[in-house]
RNA sequence: GGCGUCGUAGCUCAGUUGGUAGAGCAGAGGACUGAAAAUCCUUGUGUCACUGGUUCAAUUCCAGUCGAUGCCA
């Protein structure tokens, strides 16, 4: 049991994929008469219903739910917007009521809620472009050696493999006119409600089966043709999307549909195991067996 | 039934001119600040099918057995 001070309070539900989140969180919003948050980075676009497992009819008017397909596959977003909308969305939703439901499965996103993110320029879209062709037409090593000379404390730190994140802190850099180390604070936000983290959990083996058991109702219920009628978007940053991706191939012939069904189930798993590695590092989350589900009701009587 | 080919890591296979073996995939672990369902890093001991024989030494050569597969009947 929790002792809480008079402040409104943030129940966090987190877990890797296909564990059962969206329907706890149903279960808590209605226990407390309230709404849901979702931080799951793939249910903000509307056109992936099937692929990005939203939560079905029933459910969605069971409670109200907040960027579950807000977005288009088009649109421009990024966590900092997505920090500043839930936030407000928080502070709406506590003018009425003390306790909200945040869920979700993207660590990075449920992190910039709960704790905030440095303040970083958006990235430009012409710079990042002529950064990418650097990259494109020079390979890593360019990215290195210019991050070196911009930053040479992060160039010290970063996977120096990792394209993106090379990619990422040139472009901070040349836009602030500052190293990007000395943007990266890492100083938590205080925020101004309590927040409790559930972390849903299961055996290896039960989680896996699981998530090759959702797949293959995904495919039942139309994954192929969902991803069929966005194969024009696929360049688009939101269908870089496990269940779109391996799709996208067999459209091509690349792989079968076999192949790809396989491909999806791989995936998959790898997503979830990455998820875990990440909230598996966050000491405050409270860890609950999904075959003892109930017992959340323990930790949350407060 | 005869002849041939194959049987090596969870899977697909490489290899050892005789000194007990290595890739890809899968799996496992990790990182993570405006692309995050993204992106990146680390990680390979297994009765070399079984039973005998030759040999200082056999997964490797020989014989037999079993299993798979192809061709002929």
């Amino acid at each position: 049991m929790i002792n809480l001070t008079h402040k409104n309070t943030l129940i966090v539900i987190a877990g890797p994929t296909g564990i059962g989140k969206t329907a706890l969180a149903i279960d808590v919003a209605m226990h407390f008469n309230t709404e849901i948050v979702s931080a799951d980075s793939r249910q903000f676009y509307k056109e992936l219903k099937i692929g990005a497992a939203f939560p079905n009819r029933k459910e969605l008017s069971a409670v109200k739910h907040h960027f579950i397909g807000n977005l288009s596959i088009t649109d421009e977003y990024n966590v900092s917007k997505y920090e500043q909308d839930a936030l407000q969305t928080l502070e709406t939703i506590f003018t009425t009521q003390t306790t909200a439901v945040l869920v979700g499965g993207s660590g990075l996103y449920l992190d910039a809620v709960c704790k905030g993110i440095d303040e970083l320029p958006d990235p430009d879209p012409e710079l990042r472009e002529s950064i990418k062709t650097l990259f494109y037409e020079n390979g890593i090593t360019a990215l290195q050696s210019k991050l070196k000379l911009l930053d040479p404390e992060y160039y010290n730190q970063v996977d120096r493999d990792n394209p993106k994140r090379l990619m990422r802190a040139i472009e901070v850099c040349i836009t602030t006119g500052k190293t990007y180390t000395s943007l990266r604070l890492s100083n938590p936000k205080p925020r101004d409600f309590n927040i409790i983290k559930i972390g849903l959990f299961t055996d290896r083996e039960v989680m896996y089966w699981r998530i090759n058991q959702r797949t293959d109702k995904m495919i039942k219920d139309g994954l192929i043709d969902e991803a069929f009628s966005l194969l024009s978007f696929r360049n688009y940053n939101a269908l870089n999307t496990v269940g779109y991706k391996e799709l996208f191939n067999y459209f091509d012939k690349t792989l079968t549909l076999e192949e790809a069904i396989d491909k999806i189930k791989i995936n998959t798993r790898r997503y979830a195991k990455r998820q875990l590695t990440w909230f598996n590092k966050d000491k405050n989350i409270i860890w609950i067996d999904i075959n003892n589900i109930k017992n959340i009701y323990d930790v949350l009587n407060f």
